[in-house]
DNA sequence: TTTGGATTACGAAGGTTTTCGTATTACATT
DNA sequence: AATGTAATACGAAAACCTTCGTAATCCAAA
């Protein structure tokens, strides 16, 4: 069950995953060019990454056909969860409260977006139901 | 005013920014024997670590005794706010929101801390004071 | 069927991080 | 003053990450 849960994406590899989660399969051409839109990269660099992810396990991929399509098999969710307690621990004392309090005090968080973290928070209101 | 923005601390450099900050200032063997007890680290690493995180503009030393004292440069308050955004953009698609939503689903978070995250959200529900 | 373009495979260079062995230096105790 | 202990300084190895050049392979179009 925490198979996915073990490894940390670095830096290049999130990047590559986030393409991946957006578009649940994809080749390296595909890939490569949304990393092309922000920076410079060579096209064997995406590929090499792709490759090197897929030994780790953390992406899979379809060989049959001459181009190979990828996708994610390290979902968002467990990614998201993962780091979010690398900091919970590393920099918020263990606290996930003190993380979501520094988060809300976040710049660009919408009344709207606000609004919906309240109405989340209600279902905590009343401990029965 | 960013002049502590730019650098992300590493793993290493972390785990002694947390103890430094927590102690205010400390000695190399101070840092250490806590890093000790979470894992096998040899005295030099620490001291190496923390004489290029000096470099680095992330620690402050005092070297006017034998044994140097060293300080935090880096503050936890920046060094938070620095790896939350780094998570926003590259996890939650830019939305803090977001974020603060996949962290109130974390599996401890006791219910003085939510009372705590409704408290502070009630600032934002009348828009004039 | 030959050739050109696109794709994957391979290997290695260059950078950073982490680690520690060894040398040097300073101090405190004798 | 001599010596042992504890600290810092130095350098380099090992691991990992990022990058890309070059080679090999396949396919489609001429």
């Amino acid at each position: 069950m925490d198979n996915e849960k073990k490894y940390h994406p670095t830096e290049s590899e999130l990047e590559i995953l986030q393409v991946l989660w957006e578009k649940g399969q994809a080749t390296v051409r595909d890939v490569h060019e949304v990393l092309e839109k922000g920076r410079d990269i060579g096209y064997t660099t995406t590929l090499k990454t792709m490759q090197i992810m897929t030994e780790k396990g953390l992406l899979g991929r379809d060989t049959s056909a001459r181009t190979h399509v990828y996708s994610p098999i390290a979902s968002r969710e467990g990614t998201q969860k993962q780091f979010l307690n690398k900091m919970i621990d590393g920099l918020y004392k263990g606290s996930a409260g003190r993380l979501v309090m520094g988060a809300l005090g976040h710049e660009k968080l919408s009344p709207e977006e606000i609004r919906e973290i309240q109405d989340y928070l209600r279902q905590f209101e009343n401990p029965q139901s």
